[in-house]
DNA sequence: ACCTGAACACCGTTCAAGT
DNA sequence: ACCTGAACACCGTTCAAGT
């Protein structure tokens, strides 16, 4: 046939992104396809190829959403907003993150279910979006770490981020064996809990928080 | 044609799975699909739907193989096999499972990049299998509690394991922003060695472990 | 009893042809 | 300029038919 022209490309790209995102909230990953998306908006296969590289260029998208949302989410977590303490800005942190893992599990999941092809490299936007999300857990830690260990609270931001996501991707799928009232957010505030603990801890030694050797070298 | 019974069925079954294996080690599982390893055997499609209920359970045969690896690896670490004390234990299973990790990332990644379609469960062997693993992890941690708290060490083994788990799993994926000397190594060091910290500044404050309340009660 | 291979209902992606 | 839809090279899974 030829052009309908009923939606600008602008138009077209949203109604893409929208369908292949319900998809995947409800059937997951592995229930999308570029044939499902164009039946959806009513759009041949091809048109999806007009605007995007592949399907993995569609996910990709889908995927910034859902780090913009995570990132939205976090953000609104004001600074002791309820008269507590610094502490608690990291863990309400953590259980916002946990929060929204729960909402839209799939949705969630497919930030980490889907890997680049082969030698394909992330883009560079989403590694920023990545790291948008460690500095406001870099932010919440500030008051843990003395002023120029930057490097110190860079890395326990990490190790903190990792380690949610480890007991969220996990239980998620079933494979932490959490079955009685060992919920994800214990998991998560024993985590958090005794890692701050453990920063205190080294603190009193009068260690330098960061600049002891770590307890040993990998061989 | 009709059968040609050059192998047994248990012979096939194996060829099969090992198929699958090595195309997962080099492609990972989007490479994977019932045709190609039909094709590797040099038997027809069918033939593995005579052995094997569908894909999935092909794939959950070859992950059983991985996590029998790990067990294995990890049951070879023997207590200060060198001298060394119980928290070096600890950090030695970690590293094995990190080493095991980056021999065959794209086989490891199997275990939590594959996910059960819709409503189904993980099989219940499978979970045991898990299990004997987080047990591992819980022995080790065992100098690190008093008798009688084996619900705060099973937490705390719970937490170590989806932890490393998280550190591994985004390096892996190259979502963890690690671009310089901060390698995963570091991060797990990092992770274990301040959790430990953080369990003997508790322990210091009186406050028998794991019996104190966490940090905060989820909203 | 075991294995085949054609058949069915799907895929991602491309691109000549139409408007 | 934009969109189509047929075409190509794939899938997972089933099952009648062969040995």
């Amino acid at each position: 046939m030829g052009r309908r022209s009923s939606h600008t490309p602008q138009q077209i790209r949203a109604l893409i992104l929208d369908a292949a995102q319900e998809i995947i909230e409800v059937q997951g990953l592995a229930g999308l396809s570029a044939r499902e998306i164009a039946r959806r908006i009513g759009y041949s296969p091809g048109t999806i190829y007009n605007i995007f590289a592949n399907l993995d260029d569609v996910v990709l998208n889908v995927e910034a959403r859902v780090l913009d949302g995570l990132d939205r989410r976090l953000s609104e977590i004001q600074e002791g907003s309820d008269g507590a303490g610094a502490d608690d800005r990291l863990i309400r942190i953590a259980h916002a993150y946990l929060a929204f893992t729960q909402e839209k599990p799939r949705l969630w999941n497919l930030l980490f279910e889907h890997h680049m092809p082969q030698g394909a490299e992330l883009p560079a936007w989403y590694q920023q979006k990545l790291e948008g999300l460690t500095a406001q857990i870099e932010r919440a830690l500030r008051p843990h770490f003395a002023p120029g260990s930057e490097d110190e609270r860079r890395r326990a931001a990490r190790v903190l981020w990792a380690g949610v996501h480890g007991i969220t991707s996990l239980s998620t799928a079933d494979k932490l064996a959490v079955v009685t009232v060992e919920t994800a957010a214990r998991l998560i505030d024993d985590l958090i809990g005794t890692y701050l603990a453990g920063l205190s801890w080294r603190e009193e030694r009068g260690a330098p928080r960061g600049l002891e050797p770590p307890p040993f070298a990998p061989p």
